[in-house]
DNA sequence: ATGGCAATGTTTCATTGA
């Protein structure tokens, strides 16, 4: 089983690229961010001639989620958004797929640290762990994974020096990330020796991608038992060159049957 | 080989992203 995440940074500009990569790729599960399409525009059909059922949940230039399953794979309890916290802003779309539960998110960016949009963003994070303690309690088998807008560590940031206390690596995001772990997901990235520098995301800006100046804000999280079945781990950062990238790369975590 | 912002809509600039 082959679990894979992605920020598209529309749908609409990256669907080519996306069908390639899904020919190429062949993931069994896709969360996609940022597809930035109202629910009417989404491309159900490119998505299903390249073998896909796709849940989503979008909104005209911001947000938007979706999620595709391989055709043939039992796909249960769709849901869309967090139990108890409105939000007009389409982020989170959760699915049982051939009994995973794959829950997609786009977490909220931040903007600057003390603003009214960093706030939100920590107010969000409350959120998640609150409904992720829930449906680990009724899903033992369950993968996060999305665009978590925090590089956990130092050794997931470029120049650390340069981010220290920035947006995406302050105290309180890393907290906050911090706490998801501690309900017992793991990190599927870090399960495995990886190379140093690896990154989801570059600024398009400053030649960031060609000097390698990136985070890695793009995770997978998975229970334990999920954990266990975890064999391998990566980052496809060549999905991120040639023509019209999206400026994040897909990540992707693989589990035993 | 990678490439010096990109996408969207309210469009001819403002807003947002991270």
């Amino acid at each position: 089983m082959l679990l894979a995440a992605w920020n598209v940074n529309s749908l609409s500009m990256r669907l080519p690229r996306l069908l390639a990569w899904l020919e190429a790729t062949k993931p069994d599960v896709l969360c996609l961010q940022e597809t930035k399409l109202e629910d009417a525009r989404f491309p159900t059909l490119d998505i299903a001639s390249a073998g896909y059922v796709a849940h989503f949940a979008g909104q005209k230039t911001y947000n938007g989620v979706a999620l595709l399953a391989r055709e043939g794979l039992a796909i249960d309890d769709v849901a869309f958004g967090m139990p108890g916290f409105d939000d007009e802003q389409k982020r989170v779309v959760a699915a049982t797929v051939g009994g995973i539960r794959m829950i997609g998110v786009y977490v909220p960016n931040g903007q600057v640290v003390g603003s009214d949009k960093f706030a939100y963003k920590l107010r969000w994070y409350e959120a998640l762990a609150a409904m992720l303690r829930d449906e680990l309690a009724r899903y033992p088998m369950l993968a996060v994974g999305g665009d978590f807008n925090v590089a956990p560590e130092d050794c997931d940031v470029h120049d650390p020096a340069l981010w220290m206390g920035k947006v995406m690596c302050s105290q309180q995001e890393r907290a906050a990330f911090c706490a998801l772990l501690g309900l017992g997901l793991k990190d599927s990235f870090r399960l495995f020796a990886q190379p140093e520098s690896t990154f989801s995301w570059w600024d398009y800006r400053m030649l960031a991608f060609p000097k390698n100046h990136g985070l890695r804000i793009d995770h997978i999280l998975l229970s334990p038992p999920l954990a266990e079945r975890c064999i391998a781990s990566r980052i496809d950062r060549a999905a991120r060159k040639g023509q019209k990238p999206s400026d994040h790369a897909p990540v992707l975590a693989e589990l035993r049957d």
